[in-house]
DNA sequence: GTAGCTGCAAACTCTTTGCAACTCT
DNA sequence: AGAGTTGCAAAGAGTTTGCAGCTAC
């Protein structure tokens, strides 16, 4: 993958002070920030930023495939960027987002899309699930 | 399965009819309506129903897990009834929404799951795609 | 009788947008 | 220079909630 200034030049977008700022943020952030994580950390490095450039941004960084929009069910959005395909283990207990692949997986939901008719564009999986209590 | 209302009164919940009228609107719809293609629905049963109970009712019966809730991206919430376990395919160019179930996929679920130290406790598939078109 | 339910309207949360000023290219 | 971008504040969509009256049990 590489470098998401560049992506988003390529793209045609201008590369101004918000939107560094902004890819700064994503591109270091190891976990799924909301709008709100972003818009916050974001301030952080320059804090007349505005949370409306914030969604401006992420929408546009979205429609790009540059960063993927999660909605854990919560009732607002998470993002990440969009380096390598995996899914996600959300623990119940403690809202912990584990990230996974699964070859064989992708090779199934090809083919349950096939066999329905359907060339797969894009697919969504999340598992919800507790942590295994190990016996002493 | 079996009796919506059934099950309701098990629950505690008593039985108006706002309730039962709603219950009979999900029960009947083969699709995934909205909270609002609930509440229109309804209306047409009962035209003093209102949109708050429509939401607290649905809140209560995903609460029950007598229905499923559903976010497909769209900014706001399907539900439909909780009869049997299966996912969904959404047509990209339609809309149309494509039910279907695989064992396979059921299995290596609850394998990954196990695999990263968790047991499944719930779980969401959505795939997206295009009609394969027929070459002639 | 009373705990629970309802309709109404107001409030809330998340997100989008109109506008005038500003800034990359 | 000019199209694109920004901050602000207001508006929008979807959803929740306080309250007084009503209803199933």
């Amino acid at each position: 993958m590489g470098d998401l200034e560049a992506r988003c030049a390529e793209a045609g977008l201008k590369m101004t002070g918000q939107r560094r700022v902004i890819l700064k943020v994503l591109g270091s952030s190891e976990d799924h920030p909301s709008v709100e994580d972003v818009y916050e950390r974001a301030k952080g490095l320059d804090s007349s930023i505005s949370i409306a450039t914030v969604y401006r941004t992420l929408s546009l960084l979205d429609e790009l495939d540059l960063v993927i929009r999660h909605e854990f069910q919560e009732g607002y959005s998470r993002y990440e960027v969009n380096w390598d395909h995996h899914h996600h283990l959300i623990d119940l207990e403690t809202g912990k987002v584990v990230e996974f692949q699964n070859e064989e997986l992708e090779k199934l939901k090809v083919k349950i899309a096939k066999d329905l008719g359907y060339d797969l564009v894009d697919h969504r999986l999340e598992l919800y699930g507790k942590k295994i209590k190990k016996k002493k």
